[in-house]
DNA sequence: TGGTACCCATGATCTATGTCCAGTTGTGAC
DNA sequence: GTCACAACTGGACATAGATCATGGGTACCA
């Protein structure tokens, strides 16, 4: 029996292609590998010499200013795939905001094996696609918005991202739901283009009007969901 | 012989993968549509009904918000691929800036071809990654530079886009080039996320300071292209 | 050759957000 | 417990860039 039956992001992530004789032998040029928070998998800019799936934890990938200003580009969750096929440099670091668990494999292996499996490219490419998609999107978000309506965007994106891990919705009220959020105020502001002043007052400012509640730092209770619809714009 | 023999792209597209059997079964299926400037070839929130292949012109992808503000999120050149395959909705439109050549298919009949040609997904793939690279690039500009850094990135990004078709280097003058916009000044605001007013002022300013020369509104002539790497950030 | 409509440049203001700094709260070590 | 350090909040002020307003080019059409 191959690990991956064990695996809890068999059936969602890019595997799900394919079948158990397939797994077994992607299973064998790959390894599980434990990340702790804050420790970093793929450097900006170096060559891309390893791929990934996210079995647990969240993941950013960022870039930076030489100057030091950083931009997070992406956050990854389980089933999620890391890192750059076919060769060139990675454009972007991937650092661990949580403690995490992935599945590694040398990208020259994956690339191989992903050439002879057509439905793991094809699994990987629909992927991509819904990734640019995302991406695409958020570029309105940074080039068009203002600070508040950032921050609703944001804790919308949140509520929905982490439902199942760490977005809970109770039945009686529809428009609350509790989140725990993966990052710092720090890391939000560079998600949103923003600085970290900003991002606090817009959290207390939401909390004054009645919209969130904050039980601790990284807890936000969303109690008018419709207002946070409502205020993305 | 197909009518794709004589395509100008069809060593630089998707379709580079095909031998010329498979070629004639793509072109059964494809047809070719001229685009002018302004023209829409597909809508933000439409359902995905056609896919393409650029063979000329420049055409932009764009997302608004509800109240009007409009962001480029891509900008598409001869040889690249349009449309979202494989389902769901498009987030974006797609807008010719310059007359345009286009060769389009029906997504349905395009998603059944490439699932049949591994080597067509393949490239696709290829395509998608490195747009992906390139878009979050973008993020960090959008997100993180100023007004005169977006600036520079974006005159920097266009002479690299436009070599061959707007952009001549001479062999004399190495650090100067010269360009001719697909961009209206409102159309370059959009794509850096600024005001129109700003971009025209930060033209101005480039052109006082000796790095940039404005022989008509369309056309800019980089006299001092090291200033504009250095400005870049 | 004059009209008209768009695109662009530029000056004068305004304001959202950044910057700087001081104070507070929470957390983990010993 | 308390000490030390990092994360966060919030006030005061500065400013980049937005907004508002005007006038000049340039192309197109009659």
């Amino acid at each position: 029996m191959s690990s991956c039956d064990l695996c809890v992001v068999r059936n969602r992530a890019i595997c799900a292609a394919l079948d158990s004789k397939e797994l077994e032998a992607l299973n064998a040029i790959g390894r599980t590998r434990n990340i702790t928070s804050g420790e970093s998998l793929i450097w900006e800019g170096e060559d891309s010499v390893l791929v990934a799936n996210v079995i647990e934890g969240v993941l950013k990938l960022s870039t930076n200013t030489e100057d030091g200003r950083e931009q997070i580009v992406g956050v990854v969750y389980p089933s999620d795939f890391i890192g750059r096929p076919f060769g060139g440099k990675s454009g972007h670091g991937v650092t661990a905001l949580t403690d995490a668990k992935v599945c590694v494999f040398s990208r020259r292996d994956f690339d191989a094996f992903s050439r002879e499996h057509p439905k793991l490219e094809h699994k990987l490419l629909e992927r991509t696609l819904g990734e640019l998609d995302r991406t695409r999107r958020w570029m309105l978000l940074l080039g068009r918005k203002s600070a508040s309506e950032k921050m609703a965007s944001f804790l919308i994106e949140m509520s929905e991202r982490l439902t199942g891990s760490g977005c809970k919705v109770d039945a009686d009220k529809p428009n609350q739901r509790h989140l725990v959020l993966p990052f710092s105020r720090q890391q939000i502001a560079d998600v949103l283009g923003l600085t970290i002043e900003t991002v606090s007052r817009q959290f207390t400012r939401l909390k004054n009007e009645g919209v969130i509640d904050l039980p601790s730092r990284r807890d936000v209770t969303i109690l008018d969901y419709q207002a946070l619809v409502a205020e993305a714009g």
